[in-house]
DNA sequence: ACGGTTGAGACA
DNA sequence: TTGTCTCAA
């Protein structure tokens, strides 16, 4: 339910930019002589020609709508051009569409705060830079505007016969006797268009806008007047815009919310709300739903324009409808393998790219019993602490799915016989990667981050993590979660591991990075490690690796040395297993791990990036482990560095 | 249960 | 915090 923000006396420029068919204007981009030409975006061409996802407006005025099927476009647009959404491991992969997203936003923030709202919409907050313009170079001081901006729509302003509509524009964008607010949405009008001039420039993509005082009449204004142009909602023309808004128009009023306003209340119209106090709308919808409801109505909205740049969670997911169910584990598992893929590889380039790590693992599934007669309860969805590493991801995942599938089907332990169906059906799967933040970086944040973590590392809290880890993804059913087991894990034996990087010549570093990335495994419990449990693109750092793959702590010294990295530790090898279930066929190695090399932003590269830890807590340590090399590094200026890092809580 | 895939946010 | 639900494009 939507609910009301505090809302600042609005004299704030609010814009919303919205690329125009989007995917279509990528595939255009990528192939340039469908430029001009009808075009649709499609996915899955196998049935009926696929479905569309988004149309050119070459192709709209032959009435081809989103949501038909290519071959219904073909049947209304015969001469239509349909580019298939890219493919990999047998689902749609949007990637380059969201790395086109990523182009506009970087030019859109360099003017203001900048939120990206989805993969092809962005908010942003140009108070600032209009309050700049309007006291340095005002609209009224300028003889010549932007033809950009004086193509602009300015709701409400009266477009006289014959009149010339640009004459209009520039007179209200230089009225000397507007109001301040007014004036600032004519310097939002003049930074908008700039905006968008640039972004054509160098994305090479045409995008729409609305300007108003606040995200809710930006977002209305965008959409008014498509392709490649905007719109300007100043507050005189509130009022008359909202009377004859259809409700379900309005965003958050499209579906159950919009529905009841028209049923319950006979609200047809925005403007409708008027009529209802706002004690009467909080009586029906709650405190938060009816201030905002009672605020909207009057075109007051206090959200803010959240300057965030990248989004908080990724996630994978794929349709099987009605045949195409999956019936089998096997088939789960498989499925569940390459959403799992694809989601690593894009926690890769996140990390690789932002220094971010995600934190959490969720697993969500549609599914079906056919016999039963509950079959409408809804598939649980289950997460757990996400923990890099392909086959991890996959490993936890999969675990999820069977702890779902165990409640989704309740007592009901139907032992499937042989090839016998076991009467559930998968429809649809999706594994989401979430609480992503960043990798701490200076000297301040990585203390804020220390004291934040401190926490997390309680012997509480790690009890916590430990047991829902278990319990969550636990390996196997006839492995108990005994009482015995935690209390081992609480126990975890002292870890302390010193790198020492001795040297001082800048030549041998350069060296090193660029070699890109160096693995340091610190220690593994397992036997069969895969390569594919690191980073994959990264070469490996020890020659022999894969008919060792377990290191003595000797061997891994030497080789380190002879990185012109020592690893110290007070403890023997054996002493700093770190316990976990008696799982050993597993590939769950508890400690074991590397550090990743990479630092674009310092001359000499020198980023650590650790990660793949078994759970959170030594995770958090390591992370903090390398903000400290990392600022070390950095603040010295150099490549002698001593770290030492406290694996296990007090 | 052919609008699929992806994402955000509120709430209990 | 986790899981559910809603909404949007």
């Amino acid at each position: 339910m939507p609910v009301a923000k505090p809302v600042s006396s609005d004299g704030r420029v609010i814009a919303h930019i919205d690329m125009d068919c989007f995917y279509v204007q990528v595939e255009q981009r990528k192939q340039p002589e469908l430029r001009g030409l009808p075009t649709a975006v499609v996915q899955y061409n196998s049935w009926k020609g696929g479905a569309l996802i988004a149309v050119g407006y070459e192709a709209r005025k032959f009435g081809v709508k989103r949501s038909m099927r290519g071959d219904e476009a073909k049947g209304v647009c015969p001469q239509i051009h349909l580019v298939q959404v890219p493919v990999a491991r047998g689902k749609a992969d949007l990637n380059s569409y969201r790395e086109a997203g990523s182009e506009v936003v970087s030019i859109l923030a360099r003017m203001g705060r900048c939120e990206r709202a989805s993969i092809d919409e962005v908010y942003l907050d140009l108070t600032d830079a209009a309050e700049t313009m309007l006291a340095e170079t005002s609209p009224e001081s300028l003889e010549v505007i932007d033809d950009e901006a004086l193509k602009s729509h300015i709701l409400g302003l009266k477009h006289e016969d014959g009149s010339d509509m640009k004459e209009n524009v520039k007179a209200w964008l230089c009225r000397s006797d507007a109001d301040h607010r007014d004036k600032l949405l004519a310097c939002g009008v003049l930074i908008v268009a700039d905006l968008r001039r640039q972004v054509l420039q160098e994305a090479q993509f045409t995008c729409s806008a609305g300007i108003s005082h606040n995200k809710m009449l930006s977002k209305l204004a965008s959409a008014m007047n498509k392709p490649a142009q905007q719109t300007v909602v100043p507050c005189s023309s509130v009022q008359g815009l909202l009377e004859s808004l259809p409700i379900k128009k309005m965003k958050q009023l499209g579906g159950k919310l919009g529905s009841s306003l028209q049923s319950e209340l006979g609200v047809n119209f925005v403007g409708d709300l008027l009529q209802f106090s706002e004690q009467k709308l909080q009586e029906y919808y709650g405190i938060n739903t009816g201030t905002w409801l009672w605020n909207i109505a009057r075109g007051i909205s206090g959200e803010e324009v959240e300057g965030r740049l990248l989004p908080k969670s990724h996630g994978s997911g794929k349709t099987f409808p009605g045949p195409r169910a999956l019936k089998t584990l096997p088939s789960v598992q498989h499925w569940l393998n390459e959403l799992c893929e694809e989601l690593s590889e894009r926690l890769q380039t996140d990390l690789d790219q932002n220094r971010r790590i995600a934190r959490t693992l969720t697993l969500h599934a549609r599914a079906y019993m056919s016999s039963e007669s509950d079959s409408h309860k809804k598939f649980p969805s289950k997460s757990c602490p996400l923990r890099y590493g392909t086959t991890k991801i996959q490993e936890d995942a999969m675990n999820l799915f069977q702890a779902g599938l165990r409640e989704y089907l309740g007592p009901f332990k139907v032992k499937t016989q042989g090839n016998q169906k076991s009467g559930w059906g998968i429809t649809g799967l999706s594994v989401i990667a979430s609480k992503i933040s960043d990798i701490p970086s200076g000297t301040s944040s990585i203390m804020k981050y220390f004291q934040g973590q401190d926490q997390l590392c309680s012997p509480s809290k790690l009890a916590k993590d430990q047991f829902e880890l278990e319990n969550s993804c636990s390996f196997s059913e006839n492995e108990s979660n005994s009482t015995l087991n935690l209390v081992e894990h609480m126990k975890l034996p002292e870890e302390e591991a010193t790198i020492k990087n001795e040297s001082s010549d800048l030549e041998s570093m350069e060296h090193q990075a660029s070699r890109n990335s160096l693995e340091v495994p610190f220690y593994s419990s397992v036997s069969s490690l895969k390569r594919a449990d690191f980073s994959q693109e990264t070469p490996l750092p020890f020659s022999g690796r894969e008919s060792h793959p377990e290191p003595k702590l000797t061997e891994l010294q030497s080789e380190v040395s002879s990185e012109e990295f020592t690893f110290e530790s007070g403890r023997p090898a054996s002493e700093q297993r770190v316990k976990r279930n008696s799982l050993r066929d597993k590939g769950t190695p508890s400690l074991l791990k590397f550090f990743r090399r990479v630092d674009p932003s310092c001359s000499v590269q020198n980023q650590v990036v650790a990660q793949s830890f078994d759970n959170t807590n030594i995770r958090s340590s390591l992370v903090l482990f390398v903000g400290i090399a990392r600022v070390k590094m950095c603040r010295e200026g150099r490549c002698g560095i001593t770290m030492s890092m406290r694996l296990i809580p007090r």
